[in-house]
DNA sequence: CGTCTAGTTGAATCGCATCAACAAGCGTGG
DNA sequence: CCACGCTTGTTGATGCGATTCAACTAGACG
C-alpha cells in the first residue's frame, strides 16, 4: 500500500464514500489515512462540525531518511503535510549546488512555493524517517471553498511562511555569523518545544554543511561558532547534541568580541566571573 | 474624498449597489473607484462573466512621495494593490534600523505578509507619488469564495511572493556583491519591461542606501559595484540613470576578478579586446 | 582493517565594512 | 543672487570577519 519512494500514487490518494472501508487499516502506528478534521487539528485550526462530517480521506506516505518527497521540475499537484520526522527543502542553482531553504518538521506544509508555476521549483529530502500526508491541491481548493476556516487557515499559513522568509532575509542581510547561529538554535529550540520536546536539550538532525547553507555560512564557520558559543558557556555542544544554557544571552547576541577586544578584556574579567561578551548591543 | 495621508478611511472603502452612481467620478486621470473585473485585469487573471457582473467597488487612494501606506503595528484589515508609482517595504529591527524587503510597483500587492498576525509587521513607504487600490481583506475572502479564479489567483500570488523571497534568500546567502547588484538591475529591467517601460534604460527610484539594505550590502559597496560594472562596459551609470549594455553578461556574472588576477591578466587582454572578466563560472 | 563521511581546528587570504574626505544637487532664506 | 545646510553619491585607506585551504580526529560501515 505504501509508496516508499518518489513514485507517488498519482491517483487514488483521495477516497470517496465507497472505499471508506479502507479505514479498517487504521491504527495509531502506521496509520494510512487521515480525515479532514484530523488535518485541521494538525494545522491548529478550529474544526467546525461540517469539517468533522467530511468523509474525504488523505493518504499517508512513509519516507526513509535520504528519500525525496518531491524533486526539482516534478509536476505540482499535491501539498505535503509533515506528520512526523525531519526534512530539508533545497533550491538547486544552475550548477546543481544545493541551497537549504528550510528544515520542515511536524505540522509544516511543503509545496506552497510551487503553486504558481505548476511544477516544483525546489526539492524536499527526508533527514530522518518521515510520515507525510498527501493533500491534493485541487481537493484542497474545493474543500477550502466549503469550509471557511480552512480557507482562512490556508491564507494564514501562506502568510506565515512569507513572514518567515522575510525574517530569514533580514538575518542573512544584516546579522553576523554568531547571531545567525544563535537565532538558528533558538528557533529550533522553540519549534521543538512546540512539538512537546525539550526546549533546552535536543539533537540536530542536519549536518554543519546543511546548517551553513541555510544560514549563508560555510561549514567551518558554523563549527567554529558553535565551539565559541560552547566556550562562552551559552550552549553545550557535543557533535549533534545541543544544550542551550543561556537562551536570553543568545537572543541578545549581536557580535562576539573581536580577538583584540578579548585580549584587552581578559585580565579584567578573570576576577569578575561571567563575562558579558557578546551581550553589548551593537547597532548595525 | 481622497485621503492623502496615513489616516485611511476605515469604513466606506467598499460601495454597494446603492452608491454605485459614484462611478460618475470616473476618468482615466484621478480615478477613484475600481471594479472587481478591473482588479482582475491588474492581477493578470482570467476574468469570468460572473466577475464582470460584480458591482462591488474598491477605493483608490493617492500617496505623495515619502508618505506611508501602512506602518508597523497598524491593524491589518486591507490589502493594497499598487496601481501606479514606486514604493519600498521595510522591516524595522529592535533598534529601529530599516531593512528593505522589496520595491513594489504597479501590479504588486502589499500586506500579504500580515494576514496571519492581524497587524502589520512591516511598513510600506511611497518612493514616488502613488495610486493604490484598497482591497478589504474580509471582502476579498468573501469574493474569493464566489469566484474560483480569484481564489486561485490569490493562492498563486502568495505562492509567487514566497518563491520570490526564496530567491532573495539564495542571493543573500550565496552570491557576491557584484552578482547581487547585477541581478538586482536585471530584475528591475525585467519588471520595467513588463510594465511597458524600456528594458534597457531606466531610472532608479531608490537611493544607494536602500539598494544596499535590500541586497545586504553597504551603500559604498553598491556605489563601487555600479562603478565597476560601468567601467567594464556592462552598464552605464549616471547617478540614478541606468543603461544596461550587456544583459547576458550580467546574468552569468558570479564574481568580479580579484585585483591580483586583474594584474596578472591585464597585459594578456589588452590586445584581445573585450575581456571576459567575471564571466568564468565560479562554483560556490 | 581500510574507506568514507562528518566534524574540528589552524593559517593565510580575500571580500566587504568601516571611517573619512570630498563633490554634486537642491531647496531655503537672507 | 549667492551662501548655507542637507542629502546623496563617489572614492580612497584600513581593518575585521568570513572564506579558503589544509591537516587531523572520530565514527560508521562493509
Amino acid at each position: 500500500m505504501l509508496s516508499p519512494a518518489n513514485s507517488l500514487p498519482t491517483s487514488g490518494s483521495i477516497l470517496n464514500n465507497e472505499t471508506i472501508q479502507a479505514r479498517a487499516n487504521w491504527g495509531n502506528q502506521g496509520k494510512l489515512w487521515s480525515t479532514l478534521a484530523e488535518i485541521g487539528e494538525f494545522l491548529h485550526i478550529p474544526v467546525s462540525p461540517a469539517m468533522h462530517a467530511e468523509t474525504t480521506l488523505f493518504q499517508h506516505v512513509h519516507y526513509k531518511a535520504g528519500q525525496r518527497i518531491h524533486t526539482l521540475g516534478q509536476e505540482f499537484d499535491t501539498l505535503y503535510l509533515v506528520n512526523c520526522g525531519f526534512l530539508k527543502t533545497v533550491l538547486l542553482d544552475e550548477f546543481g549546488h544545493e541551497q537549504v531553504l528550510h528544515f520542515p518538521m511536524k505540522g509544516d506544509v511543503l509545496g506552497i512555493d510551487s503553486i504558481h508555476v505548476g511544477h516544483h521549483s525546489s526539492e524536499a529530502i527526508a533527514l530522518s524517517d518521515c510520515d507525510v500526508i498527501l493533500i491534493p491541491y485541487k481537493s484542497m481548493v474545493v474543500l477550502s471553498r466549503q469550509h471557511e476556516e480552512l480557507e482562512h487557515a490556508l491564507f494564514s499559513l501562506m502568510s506565515r511562511e512569507l513572514a518567515r522568509e522575510q525574517t530569514m532575509v533580514t538575518m542573512l542581510g544584516a546579522l553576523s555569523a554568531e547571531a545567525r547561529v544563535s537565532r538558528f538554535l533558538l528557533s529550533l529550540s522553540e519549534r521543538f518545544s512546540c512539538l512537546g520536546y525539550s526546549r533546552n536539550v535536543f539533537n540536530l538532525r542536519m549536518t554543519r554543511n546543511e546548517i551553513g547553507s541555510y544560514l549563508g555560512l560555510t561549514l567551518e564557520t558554523v563549527s567554529r561558532t558553535l565551539s565559541a558559543l560552547n566556550e562562552l558557556g551559552l550552549i553545550s555542544v557535543n557533535q549533534r547534541r545541543i544544550c542551550i544554557n543561556d537562551a536570553s544571552a543568545l537572543k541578545s547576541l549581536r557580535k562576539l568580541p573581536s580577538n583584540k577586544a578579548k585580549e584587552k578584556l581578559t585580565e579584567c574579567l578573570q576576577s569578575s566571573g561571567i563575562a558579558n561578551w557578546g551581550l553589548t548591543p551593537v547597532l548595525n
